[in-house]
RNA sequence: GCGGGCGUGGCGGAAUUGGUAGACGCGCCGGACUCAAAAUCCGGUUCUGGCGACAGAGUGUCGGUUCGAGUCCGACCGCCCGCACCA
């Protein structure tokens, strides 16, 4: 017998696989069902990581799956190439951010073939490619023309020292990351995808969403955030105009105590030009970066402008109008009236500012006499009071009334209002797709017509100081206006790198050199049938990628509004951390396991950290490279898939290896060892096999079963629990005869052939043990016997009083009456109900009898 | 701060969705094989008390619904993810 030799026999199969194309998309009209399976695409950071070989392997194993299950397949592979580490490294390293990219795709490209992935190479495309982003550039023509891209001024985060944007991980405590200076909020005018004009469609997709997983579908729908409620006018007295206030909660108008306006509001701009303190106050407003967690957690600030603004009900009750660095420009009108009886951040200010507090919602059983707010607000249901004409009345017909009486009035109007803004796709960088448009003095902006695509990234581009190359380029942002031929200025913001990601999907149905998609191709596979990735696109990529294809969906390229049909997200690769004597992180290599626990290799002791996400910064990496060349590819990915179900953060571990290694070696020493003595491969079964053997069958098609549906409810884990209970009955079994071999036949076969999405070579190379000539990819997935799955005795649990007292065997299709009796001559249940009286038995068929006494 | 999620033996987890808690794997303990070790194989392994048969407790904490709760409801605690220029 010989031992298992990955490296090998992995390099065998994948040489094999490709000379078969194994793994090519049947582009023809075969009649078969069609099924598109996708991962996220990688970024190309230079070498793959754990997070990507579990990624990658579950979607192999749903690919793999399925084309056993007589499905066509696609499944492709491409690189989101586009993004700032390039420009970084570019800058850190003097290395052009194309080529740091392309040498970080070879490498990435070879680590996943290593893995033996059922890919469709012929289908690879990096979006960094002129082949793509050109595509990218005519769809944004088409996004233009249609009227779905707006310009507009939005707030970034400007770096006074480098004279650079940056990006909000760029900024750590309202400051720089590399000049430390305090980051100050700029206005610049940028492109905008006007996704909020799909923000009621995108909400109602949401429900036709079924194969997606609801915690998604709810931070999705949170996100979009669509909330009825009213815009209140309120007159500024002596003076001119009004302060326009969006609110949810119209029905505690009456416990209004103060307005407060955004720092960036027209009104705090305006009044800042009279009054330098109003400066500085919004200046230190814009502080804190412009993310929305930065905002949220810095400390409630306000300025008292010394403007009154009038009650919308009573012309004489005044309030005071503040800035707050609490409110947001880009949600409602920018200002709102604060409640602070009824909303804790108001609560909070109203008593750092002095304010009063009415409450006019009640609780039950409360008053306006017995009830008060110390430091905590009621946001509750309840009655109103303290509210005139809305006394008495509870919150929603309060809303109601109020809505009524403002429009009545004059003094608001019902509106619906959304948190989703519209997508800001510009950015100040090179290393992105030219966003393709031209600025003429006398024309405006003038998009570049489609016969002169592609603008093309210049080549010749120094990283040396800050800011955007393009757009001190010498020459590549001079051109002539596509529209009146005078001197005009190229456009230097390139797309948000979530362009890239919003329409890959597509090209991979196709690579149509002419256009932008190919439509029989689009037709043919979408939708994605099965996405897999990460839950922190939950949000972002997954939405925009929503919009884009209903916006292509509007320009007529494509026939439908949702791209994804199912999704599954799956969670992270974490390690343990560990840090020696002088508190600096230690990788894995550099800890050693003692006697007395862990210590570096000098015997220096090492602390062990928790858990978490494998990061280069805490050491705590595992290379899968390292990995393959150890244990083979194989291991990993059974290793990826065991234990830890897919969507739940799996701890890679070292003894967790070890062991997927074990099993595979005794999956091949089962097959080895027995193959010889087992008869043919196609050998009718004998008559009469013993019990063991039938014993073995059973374990056999139960297995089939468990594992099919381990695949197909995502339930990795226990499909390979289930391979691990069938390893096990089948080196139970001792074959004492033809019947048995016969069996032992079977039961290896579905071992093999079940493993083969999991740990593909082995399997291949085991099938090729049994003496089969067509490899396994070739080979259909094996359909269990439902007469074998099921036993014909259960064991049913006696409870007395809830208390398990025993366990019966009954046949599979007792009926109440035997079971009950069964379980009364069990003598542990006489005993238990000896003396009291039976008052009443519940029976579940095939699963309990309790005896309530 | 806001939004979403998770919490079960020493560890990763399973539990037909309200019906025997701990499948399977890891680790550990004991045994076989071996001069010895590795590898492999067999047995045991939730905790507490007991030599034992057995008894009691037990799914983050507290409370509730139910004949019956890991599963449903309420409050709390802890950890993780996202927050619009990281991808």
């Amino acid at each position: 017998m010989s031992r298992y030799n990955a490296k090998v026999a992995e390099r065998k199969w994948q040489d094999r696989w490709a000379a078969r194309d194994s793994f090519g998309t049947p582009d023809d009209e075969s009649g078969r069902p069609r099924y598109y399976v996708l991962e996220m695409f990688p970024y190309p950071s230079g070498r793959i990581h754990m997070g990507h070989v579990r990624n990658y392997t579950m979607g192999d194993v749903v690919a793999r799956y399925k084309r056993a299950r007589g499905f066509d397949v696609l499944h492709p592979m491409g690189w989101d190439a586009f993004g700032m580490p390039a420009e970084n490294a570019a800058a850190e390293r003097k290395v052009h951010p194309a080529a740091w990219t392309y040498q970080n795709i070879d490498t990435m490209r070879g680590q996943l073939k290593s893995l033996g992935l059922a890919i469709d190479w012929k289908r690879e495309f990096a979006t960094c490619s002129p082949d793509y982003y050109r595509h990218e550039q005519a769809l944004f023509l088409a996004f233009y023309e249609a009227g779905l891209v707006e310009r507009k001024k939005s707030h970034v985060n400007w770096d006074p020292v480098d004279q650079t944007v940056l990006a909000n991980e760029q900024v750590i405590d309202g400051r720089g990351w590399r000049s430390g200076a305090l980051v100050e909020l700029r206005h610049l005018s940028q492109w905008f995808f006007k996704i909020t004009d799909f923000a009621d469609d995108l909400l109602a997709g949401l429900d036709t969403l079924d194969r997606w997983p609801d915690k998604v579908r709810i931070m999705q729908r949170n996100w979009i955030g669509r909330s009825e409620g009213a815009r209140v006018h309120f007159r500024i007295t002596g003076g001119e105009g009004t302060v326009e206030v969006y609110t949810t909660r119209p029905d505690t108008l009456f416990g209004a105590s103060f307005c407060a306006i955004a720092s960036d509001h027209p009104l705090s701009r305006q009044l800042a030009a009279g009054n330098p303190e109003v400066g500085a106050f919004i200046e230190l407003c814009h502080q804190s970066g412009t993310s929305e967690e930065a905002i949220e957690t810095a400390e409630k600030l306000g300025f008292d402008t010394g403007l009154r603004v009038a009650h919308p009900f009573d012309e004489s009750w005044t309030l005071p109008v503040y800035i707050a660095n609490f409110v947001l420009m880009d949600y409602g009108t920018g200002a709102i009236f604060g409640c602070p009886a009824h909303d804790q951040r108001d609560l909070d200010f109203a008593r750092k500012y002095g304010l009063p507090v009415t409450p006019v919602v009640f609780p039950e059983g409360e008053t306006p006499e017995s009830f008060s707010v110390a430091d905590k607000a009621y946001d509750g249901d309840g009655v109103l009071g303290n509210s005139r004409f809305m006394d008495g009345l509870a919150v929603p017909a309060a809303k109601t009334r109020v809505l009524d009486e403002l429009e009545r009035l004059g003094a608001g109007t019902r509106e619906v209002n959304y948190r989703l803004r519209d997508w800001g796709a510009s950015r100040q960088r090179y290393w992105g797709c030219p966003l393709p448009a031209v600025h003429c003095e006398a024309c405006g902006v003038v998009p570049v017509p489609k016969d002169q695509l592609p603008v093309l990234l210049p080549d010749d581009v120094t990283f040396d100081v800050p800011g955007n190359p393009l757009d001190r380029h010498p020459t590549w942002k001079h051109v002539d206006c596509p529209s009146c031929g005078a001197p005009a200025r190229r456009e230097t913001d390139t797309f948000d790198t979530f362009v890239d990601s919003s329409w890959y999907f597509l090209r991979f149905c196709g690579l149509n050199p002419d256009a932008p998609l190919d439509a029989d191709a689009v037709a043919r596979w979408m939708p994605v049938d099965q996405y897999i990735g990460g839950v922190e696109h939950a949000v972002l990529h997954l939405l925009y990628a929503r919009f884009f294809t209903r916006a292509l969906q509007k320009c007529g390229f494509v026939s439908m509004a949702e791209p994804f049909q199912g999704l599954f997200t799956q969670g992270m690769v974490n390690h343990e951390t560990y840090k020696g004597p002088d508190g600096k992180w230690l990788s894995p290599e550099e800890v050693v396991r003692g006697e007395a626990g862990l210590a570096t290799k000098d015997g220096q002791p090492v602390t062990v950290g928790r858990s978490e996400k494998m990061s280069k910064s805490k050491k705590n990496t595992v290379d899968p490279t390292d990995i393959i060349a150890t244990y083979g590819a194989d291991t990993a990915r059974w290793y990826m898939l065991s234990d830890s179900p897919p969507e739940r953060d799996l701890d890679w571990s070292e003894s967790g290896i070890e062991g997927a290694w074990r099993h595979s070696q005794r999956v091949w020493r089962l097959v080895s060892e027995n193959a010889d003595a087992l008869p043919p491969a196609d050998a009718p079964a004998p008559a009469g096999l013993g019990d063991a053997a039938v014993a073995l069958r059973r374990a056999a098609h139960k297995a089939v079963k468990g594992v099919t549906d381990g695949i197909e409810n995502f339930r990795f884990n226990t499909a390979v629990a289930q391979l691990y209970e069938l390893t096990n009955a089948v080196s139970a079994l001792k074959p004492a005869d033809l019947g048995d071999r016969w069996a032992l036949r079977e039961a290896l076969e579905f071992l093999v052939r079940l493993s083969e999405p999991m740990m593909p070579h082995l399997a291949e190379e085991a099938w090729e043990a049994l003496g089969h000539a067509t490899p396994l990819v070739e080979t259909a997935w094996p359909e269990a016997d439902p007469a074998l799955v099921v036993d014909e005795t259960v064991k049913v649990a006696v409870q007395v009083n809830g208390k398990l007292r025993a366990t019966i065997d009954l046949p599979r299709d007792s009926d109440r009456e035997a079971a009950e009796q069964a379980a009364f001559a069990e003598p542990k249940v006489q005993q238990a109900v000896a003396g009291k009286e039976i008052r009443k038995v519940i029976v579940v068929p095939g699963r309990i009898v309790n005896i309530v006494a």
